[in-house]
DNA sequence: CTCGACTATGTAAACGTTTACACAGTCAAA
DNA sequence: TTTGACTGTGTAAACGTTTACATAGTCGAG
């Protein structure tokens, strides 16, 4: 039914061998008799059988990218990123999602591993043992936002700590003592890492810690918009909110028009990931900017880069760093 | 090296057909057997190779979808939705984009082609003429947003027509007569649609055209950013914009607050796509609803149908419906 | 007791490539 | 003329499964 290499090879009068030397442009064929196989090729709609290829090689071309969620502009930044530079390398890209659950996540290991050549995972809530334990060993392995402790595999985090720690600085800068922060989900590395960064701040300058002001969140735009009724019930209330992603600050902005709060003058605001679309809010928003598509190219870079090095590969443990994009929402006058 | 079938046949002292009957549930084996086979296969961390699987069944349980771009919340939108579906139907999703061009999709058609069993297709700018060419007749394919005209593939289009036409009678009603609308790219069958909707929605009002009033877009933020300078320099300006899409429409309410021209007062505006983060703008954005995850879902059940029902398959051009989204920025009170 | 049906299992071909190895031919150097 | 290197090509095994077919054993009906 299907045109095999055999068809081709019949029909050209050469064997399997050089029909497959031809395609791979490999080893020596007399210029008369690839000529006559292209041609041949063509003429059946030949093209080579990426299954029976890959069982022969031991190689897919694919890369498993295996995403905690997808929803919203971060995740299709990420993919963008790495969609892009997967083409590059030739590359293709199994694109999955496990929603943060455990056994999703391990099916989906196990189930992807066989029919990838290397795996991305971003994974911000489940420890990296999971993998230990639903991997083969020598498949090569990006981790994104994942806890990394002397983990064997390659890893690249954002400077959450760092970011969020510069972000509440300029707060400060600005003048406001009371902050409030909106947190991310629970149990979650970035989010962890982004409340760290924002007591420490708070803390080398001099402000003891307030329960009262970390406020509970989930990285949505819904968690924002609750979270910001809690923090305008408070007394008094604070002069800024930090949001612990942009999503969580989109709704919260959204809130605080809502109830007539003027930002920035009654209510500074700022948030994380500097997505695409917070330069476009009124106030515009200011956030940490990381440049979030750069993150999945990096991811695909590395992870090629660990498949051709193969074993004599060394992991190494990247972190982002971050820059503060300020805009109007924090106080800053919006940049020309 | 790696553990195969065949070390499990010869530890658990039986053929390689009865470990493939236990994996696969098929056959009747013995209880004991089987158990033998599986608690084999648990020691030696046995898992079925997908490659070789797949050569024997002809099967790769994988999906393409090709997207034209991956860019804001309207294509993660379309991934969630495939993804979700996908995982149900125990898929894979590949995903690649094309950014439109002619060379990419062709590559990437040819080079997937071989290692799915289904493609979904977004090409609202390239004819699918292109695709006869470049795929195996006996592909399933279901079409998303492409030129349909008695191509023999499944396919889904939004009702572009229609709900343009809608939001614009909306706008009408709401007293606007001239009302501005910012295009989408060109020779884009969404874009064209939905001026055509637009068109015909002015017509009926016995609005003749005009056509300073069509400005060029791009279906991004800054295009429609732009397209407010251009909008308000005319004399006198329109009481309403309608944008192709709402990345349009958000830069234009971005460049409306610059300007300092209040949104609904003194400009109504809508968009169209209904992106999750419409209602988190102020003035929450109107406009025209489109359940775009459940587009990738729809698109991904037609396929898997497809490929179960293979040759007798009926091929259908469904046509999914619009409804209004009425927020604030047409001059709509707010929902509750 | 014989036969047929059924169960449990094994044998081996098939899927579509790649590639190690073998072989024949050509050509230049010794 | 022999040798060796090189070029161009073919043969066949290997990759890891599934599955059609074969076989052996059991059991109940006649």
């Amino acid at each position: 039914m299907r045109v095999t290499i055999k068809d081709v090879a019949q029909k050209a009068r050469v064997s399997t061998a050089t029909v497959s030397r031809v395609f791979n442009n490999i080893g020596p064929v007399e210029e008369e008799t690839r000529r006559r196989v292209l041609e041949t090729a063509k003429e059946l709609r030949y093209t080579p059988n990426a299954v029976g290829r890959s069982l022969s090689t031991k190689r897919t071309d694919a890369i498993g990218l295996l995403l905690p969620d997808i929803y919203g502009e971060f995740f299709s930044e990420v993919i963008r990123g790495a969609d892009q530079t997967a083409q590059q390398h030739r590359y293709h890209l199994l694109v999955s999602s496990s929603h943060n659950h455990r056994d999703e996540i391990e099916t989906a290991l196990r189930v992807m591993s066989g029919r990838v050549d290397g795996l991305i995972i971003m994974s911000p809530q489940i420890d990296a043992e999971i993998l230990t334990t639903n991997l083969p060993t020598n498949l090569p392995v990006v981790l994104l936002s994942c806890f990394v402790e002397d983990v064997p595999y390659d890893s690249l985090n954002i400077d959450n700590f760092g970011g969020a720690k510069g972000i509440v600085q300029h707060l400060l800068q600005h003048g406001h003592r009371r902050i409030a922060i909106i947190k991310g989900v629970e149990n979650n590395l970035d989010a962890e890492e982004r409340l760290r960064g924002y007591r420490s701040a708070l803390q080398e300058a001099g402000i003891g810690p307030d329960a009262a002001l970390e406020i509970a969140g989930k990285f949505s735009e819904t968690s924002g918009y609750e979270a910001v009724k809690k923090i305008l019930s408070l007394h008094p209330p604070p002069a800024a909110i930090f949001a612990s992603n942009d999503a969580t600050a989109i709704g919260a902005l959204s809130a605080l028009h809502e109830m007539g709060v003027a930002v920035p003058q009654e209510m500074a605001l700022a948030g994380f990931d500097d997505i695409p679309i917070a330069q476009f809010f009124s106030p515009t928003l200011t956030s940490v900017r990381v440049s979030i598509s750069d993150l999945g190219a990096l991811a695909i870079q590395k992870l090629v880069q660990a498949i051709h090095e193969k074993s004599n590969h060394v992991k190494q443990h990247v972190v982002i760093p971050t820059s503060l994009a300020l805009r109007e929402s924090c106080g800053c006058p919006k940049p020309h």
